[in-house]
DNA sequence: ACAAAAGTGTTGCCCATACACCCATGT
DNA sequence: ACATGGGTGTATGGGCAACACTTTTGT
């Protein structure tokens, strides 16, 4: 604090990490990010430097809303990222300065996590910017801009340990209606476990707001499995001082 | 992203909220405050805008350095603020303004929660910072500068939900051999629970590397307690895949 | 002897796990 | 009829909570 010629100040921006399932697979929404005059091509998390006068939360929700033009989104923040190192990358920096008309010398970012449910038909075209699901399972495989392997990583860390401690967070990634099983592969996947079908049912329906409908799924060549719906009205009611 | 007029950068801080555990109260390192002018005085958490070239992390490693001349103090990243509103109060903003020679508009800071053994006598006087111990029970009834009540309830809940998932770090705050009550009283504190002897010491000896020596505490008025240690070398070479 | 806190085991209950067979539907 | 996944109940063991009396030491 003495010294402060060694006070600088660095753009902060929000980072998300947006995960949704789609029946089988857990899924992350990727930016793809063209840079022409090399003809590269990769991928990145979508993000955006904060405005002037806008709060952490604000910025994240502004960034989806953005991106999908939806609301109420689940979203949580989980860590940011500071290292000196993580916009020095040229190629990356070259981007960022052509797309923001700003010297940019460092980024601290603060990553969010967010959780859409992948049934909503979105529009992933927004002026200049295209974006798709890509498994989680193929994270390792792919390159991502900046440091976004590990903020990938430290998310999905982050939903682990989320799951555990507030389970009812899995139906935000899950249809209105959805059946057993998908709710069981969802949390085996987060989890990575494998859960026993009959023990899991019997766990998961001690979940306040979670029931069985009288409806089943159709369209299915085989036995067609019950849907179940989640009330987060009935939920919050009966969910006070839980979480112990 | 488009509008780059909205584009603004904050300075980036690093707050620390140092526990500690005298044998019986949970502790919280605060710094002495004192505007003369005004003849005023309050208190806030220990903090530092971020050097031009260091992690965040590093930035925590110092602050708690400069305060504490300790070095290897537990560190764990919890939550960053970004409040546009966080340093508007005219008081604080001057009182910024005039410590570090520079026009502040607005900071992001980002929460570290510490764990330091109170045994180590520390020299918390560093040229114009006096910093002391309060109760966290206190806290609620101090007005802290800045937003830093909310960082340090946020912090609380913080360890709360990290002991339930690593009760090792509990150790981080006991001198190096303790009684079992103290331990006890610690995990109670921080968990508002009121845990029975038997029960209690039963889990906890589970833990790997916490072992009973055969010492007592010296010259208490009644009979005296048994002393344990904890090895956090047996305890990472046993505790590989545990943390379910 | 008394005050103050330390230390120590057993039991019952509940929850978590393990486990296998029949059912409904479409081809 | 067969293939595919859906749906259901019980028995067992381990972990957690409840619980009270004796021991040590200083005054």
């Amino acid at each position: 604090m003495k010294n402060s010629t060694h006070v600088y100040n660095p753009h902060v921006s929000v980072d998300c990490v947006v995960f949704g399932f789609d029946g089988e697979k857990l899924k992350v929404l990727l930016i793809e990010r063209t840079i022409e005059e090399q003809n590269f091509s990769d991928k990145k998390l979508p993000g955006s430097i904060i405005f002037e006068d806008e709060d952490l939360d604000e910025a994240a929700i502004r960034i989806l809303n953005e991106l999908t033009g939806l609301k109420n989104i689940y979203l949580s923040q989980f860590h940011s990222f500071g290292n000196p190192q993580r916009t020095k990358n040229m190629r990356d920096k070259n981007w960022l300065e052509k797309l923001t008309n700003m010297k940019i010398g460092r980024i601290v970012t603060v990553g969010y996590v967010a959780l859409i449910k992948i049934s909503r038909k979105i529009i992933f075209e927004s002026e200049n910017t295209a974006a798709n699901w890509y498994d989680v399972s193929s994270l390792k495989s792919l390159r991502l801009a900046f440091d976004h392997n590990e903020i990938a990583d430290t998310a999905l860390e982050h939903i682990r340990h989320k799951v555990k401690s507030e389970p009812s967070m899995l139906f935000e990634l899950l249809p209105q209606k959805f059946t057993m099983t998908q709710l069981r592969n969802l949390y085996d996947i987060i989890m990575g476990t494998t859960s026993d079908v009959r023990n899991f049912k019997k766990k998961i329906m001690q979940i306040e707001g979670l029931e069985q409908l009288d409806e089943v799924q159709k369209d299915v060549p085989y036995r067609a499995p019950r849907l179940y719906r989640f009330d987060k009205k009935v939920h919050k009611k009966n969910t006070r001082k839980l979480y112990s």
